[in-house]
DNA sequence: GCCCTATGTTTTCGCCGTCAACATAAAGTG
DNA sequence: CACTTTATGTTGACGGCGAAAACATAGGGC
């Protein structure tokens, strides 16, 4: 039982180095909350040489492109699965829409900020990563929508009640990873419930 | 009229390098928006030797640290300036404030992102950093306390409420400098102003 | 006037991202 | 089945970085 059963596809040499190497990056980004990671250090950890990675991804930048594509991914599920618990509660939806957000944030701090860090933000960003940021930010415009629909939100603009939705919980989950607010709190789940509910209560 | 008339302490040789440094640093900032810039090349700048920053600053952090609590100073004095400019209504004192908090890091996004990166959060901050940091959110704080004193915010937790008010901003500034917003709003200043006033004048 | 110490240079080390040249093994083709 | 092609992995190199050590120099205190 050494190795698996590989009925996925099996590449060449190695089997499937590309996912080792994503593999290796999740790892770290998850038991070191570094986010900062060297390209020789996942291949040390694939066990491959330190040039093998390029023959996956044209660079560094492509590879933390691809990791943070699934950061989105799971943000987006994450947030969907909240909405699921509320089913016919728009303002519910919201609120708990927004705290998971806040706690994805918070239980993964280093690849949130790989996500929204400095490192991804140029215009070459990659097709998949955009793709899946935009989905995971549709998912909130969505239930902004619905909530509008429901009759919350006065007459206000739509689009500007969407955006200081999102600024409000983005804004809470930096301050939170980044340790800016003091002090500390215990439970940030119970602030990230309070903030979010401040700002629904806030509503008509 | 070569140098200077050098009222301020002259040092040995090259005639205050550290602050040569660090105006390398801030000039990186503005004109290249890169805040990833290296210590080497803030040397050449300097027309210094590569090891000559490291008579002032222990590392490279160190001196990451002095350019990000001055921008922490400027930062808070545009607050304060926008707060004076309202002088007895402490609801357009909190508008204007957020709206300058925007601002400030969109004018430049570079020294935000630097200020609130993730090269700083360590436990490592240094005092002065920690200090100027912990002053830019005094302001805040305490302009969210005279709201609540002059009766706006409801009976619920100022804390909280100071808390969703720091959030909105921060999280407004950041999706704005990391071009998330789409589309791109051809006025920031608008949008801030428009977010900020969703949230002020949702207080009751 | 002399020494001390703050400041700056040179050199060196190990690490990094990236590339080119080479090696190997799987897949395709007859 | 042999032979070629191509995808994958290795080795070695280059330049650049942060950092430290050894050395040089120039102001300020005595």
């Amino acid at each position: 039982m050494g190795k698996k059963q590989a009925p996925a596809p099996r590449p060449y040499h190695h089997g499937d180095l590309r996912r080792a190497l994503i593999d290796a990056a999740l790892q770290i980004l998850t038991e070191d909350q570094n986010w900062d990671f060297t390209l020789r250090e996942l291949a040390r950890r694939a066990g491959v040489s330190h040039a093998a990675p390029y023959k996956h991804f044209a660079d560094k930048q492509e590879l933390l492109s691809e990791v943070a594509a699934l950061g989105f991914i799971a943000l987006r599920q994450q947030m969907l699965k909240a909405v699921e618990q509320h089913r016919d509660d728009p303002r519910a939806q919201l609120g708990a829409m927004g705290e998971a957000y806040v706690i994805f944030a918070v239980e993964h701090p280093a690849h949130f900020r790989l996500m929204f860090g400095p490192t991804l933000i140029g215009p070459q960003r990659s097709p998949a990563l955009k793709e899946a940021a935009t989905a995971a930010r549709q998912a909130m415009v969505d239930a902004v929508r619905r909530s509008a629909a429901a009759g919350l939100f006065g007459s206000d603009n739509t689009e500007i009640q969407a955006l200081a939705a999102w600024s409000l919980v983005h804004g809470l989950a930096m301050l939170l990873i980044d340790n800016r607010v003091e002090p500390a709190p215990a439970d940030v789940r119970a602030v990230a419930a309070a903030v979010t509910k401040a700002f629904v209560s806030a509503l008509p």
